[in-house]
DNA sequence: ATAATAGTGTCTCTAAGACACTATCCG
DNA sequence: CGGATAGTGTCTTAGAGACACTATTAT
């Protein structure tokens, strides 16, 4: 039992927070101030709090909020990674889950500049060595938000709350990491019941404007 | 803390264990003996135990082998229950696991007659009042059989280790709850990896002999 | 006009649904 | 032979991929 009271140590949720950058499809990592793995980046996690957090799920919205000041428009279970080997202090249990961050929110983050947490190219986080096993769980998270997307899930909570299908064509095309073929992907949207075009809305900027869209009231990731 | 010196208390693994019996498609219900809940019907589950349990996965196995005395063939976690209110004895952990079980196997558990567990078609079941958040549990776990199902994954760990094809077909239409196509169905089979026909095989009986089938070594659910 | 981005039309190919058909066993 | 189950052929339709095309804006 730890000293400040919490009652069921070593039960984490870590979360695979992920936005759209200039470098593409990123994830956030965090840079561990104390031991153990001290100075090994991270994904960002907390410990369950049972006075605070009223489930699991509230502990990593929680751990979303204190490392990046914001709610995440999605925040999904992957998988519960468990033992006693994958952590020293002990036998402990991990719940990752996956979030996403809209790209107004993210750079907000972005902003913050604390240099604690950083946005990292998915990519190259894969191929760093992260603390712990949170390499494996990093590769799930994206596994995981791979096959949403492949399987005809709109990533909206990437996007800002008005986007244009491009936009959304080049979030799926970043997460698969495989160009989408736009007319087959405008097809589908026309009947696609989570989104719909917002009236009279359009991205005005150089060249032709662009219809903007918004998620339906009750969409789900 | 519990006094047998388990040393994380309430964090369970409870375990949807499916089967197919004569009733459809069925899943294991064992009553509690005891307090809280005592008498009710509920999820099979157990305790963590650290010194035991290398991981979680390996409670549900542990379950799975203490009350059914076999083991499943397909165990896979689906989502984590947690917080203060959904079991009396305080804050609680679950994670729920979706297992299945092949027809030999289910049936040599029938024949236990231990009147602790009996297989309940999973439609009464969902009816049923089950013990804690069970009913909702049992809920989601069908829902992720039939999501895995409906996108093509072959319930082969339902089966006996050789099978015809109209076996799978039947044990795909159970889980889906609706008719599948016999010539559509077969079509996909020629070209599925997970499966082979074992050459010379046949099941032998009333009227003509059908092919036999096997799952191939890297298969998975 | 030209560049650049927004959005459409159309051909092809694959795979699924529907359902009638043939094949092979038993007695 | 007929009855029952195993397995096939074929027509139609829905949707995805490929890619060329038109439309609308700013300069």
């Amino acid at each position: 039992m730890l000293s400040d009271g919490v009652i069921y140590p070593l039960v984490f949720a870590d979360v695979a927070l992920f936005s759209i950058q200039e470098q593409g499809l990123c994830v956030l990592l965090a840079r561990r101030t104390n031991e153990p793995e001290a100075n090994k980046w991270a994904l960002p996690g907390g410990i369950l709090k049972p006075k605070i957090d009223a489930s699991l799920d509230q502990t990593a919205l929680r751990v979303i909020r204190d490392k990046v000041g914001v709610s995440a428009g999605c925040v999904e279970q992957v998988r519960l990674f468990s033992g006693e080997t994958r952590d020293p202090r002990g036998y402990s249990l991990s719940l990752l889950y996956c979030a996403l961050l809209s790209k107004d929110q993210a750079c907000a983050v972005a902003g913050l500049k604390t240099s604690k947490v950083c946005w990292v190219s998915a990519e190259l986080a894969t191929a760093k060595e992260l603390a712990f096993d949170h390499g494996v769980m990093l590769a799930e998270a994206l596994q995981f938000l791979r096959a949403k997307v492949k399987h005809r899930a709109l990533p909206l909570h990437l996007l800002n709350a008005t986007f244009s299908l491009l936009d959304l064509q080049d979030a799926c095309s970043l997460i698969l990491g495989s160009p989408v073929d736009k007319s087959s992907f405008r097809r589908r949207m026309k009947a696609e019941a989570g989104i719909r075009p917002v009236p009279g809305q359009f991205r005005e900027g150089a060249y032709r404007p662009a219809q903007l869209y918004q998620a339906t009231p009750g969409f789900q990731f």
